[in-house]
DNA sequence: TGCCCGATTAACT
DNA sequence: GTTAATCGGGCAA
């Protein structure tokens, strides 16, 4: 039986939780799949949406670690967090792909897509095929609706700079599972 | 109040 | 390769 993932797992330095994530398995509501793509933000960058301090919109940030923040992307999309670090510490591990392994017909009548490359590979097309919205900002993650077990395999980590941010672009602080065929975009081979 | 722009996606040329 | 869709946060005035 897979382990599930507790609070405890969450609360540490964002830059350790992101890569152990790579390989766990995601379900929500019974539907998900494995994580093979993360990105890690950290409050004291300007990337990180906690940077400016608390708001309405990244409260759940500035809680405790093991919540999901769930905000509106570009005015159409969902994107899920996971927060980390001791509470005040405002970081969080972006989920940006799935690899789809329960609930493929809900993913594809919710997606409107057939190919499974195309359900989970990118932070809005997951939360669309997964039914995350804002309704769900907040919630525990060691908690239904959401389940989470850690990886049991041995996983290939690669990392790279982090996708769709204009500030502190230069950390590489996106993490990923090599090979994978669900990525939302490839990762730069290295040399 | 008004303006700019974003942790994106899909549909274009 | 480019661009529209769409809306709330953040900041200037």
């Amino acid at each position: 039986m897979p382990k599930r993932l507790t609070r405890s797992f969450f609360n540490r330095s964002v830059l350790e939780v992101a890569p152990d994530l790579i390989g766990a398995t995601l379900l929500f509501d019974g539907v998900g799949g494995r994580l093979v793509e993360v990105e890690a933000y950290h409050h004291t960058e300007p990337a990180a949406h906690s940077f400016r301090g608390p708001t309405a919109r990244n409260a759940v940030m500035f809680g405790p670690a093991g919540y999901a923040y769930v905000y509106r992307s570009y005015g159409i999309h969902w994107c899920l967090n996971f927060v980390c670090e001791p509470k005040g510490s405002a970081s969080a591990v972006l989920i940006r792909a799935i690899e789809p392994t329960a609930g493929l017909p809900a993913m594809r009548r919710r997606r409107g897509v057939a190919d499974e490359r195309l359900l989970c590979s990118g932070p809005g097309r997951l939360c669309q095929a997964l039914r995350i919205t804002a309704l769900h900002n907040g919630l525990a993650l060691d908690w239904p609706p959401f389940e989470l077990f850690a990886r049991h395999d041995e996983v290939e980590i690669v990392t790279g700079p982090r996708i769709g941010i204009t500030k502190a672009v230069d950390k590489p602080w996106r993490y990923g599972e090599r090979g994978s065929r669900f990525l939302s975009k490839p990762f730069r081979p290295e040399v």
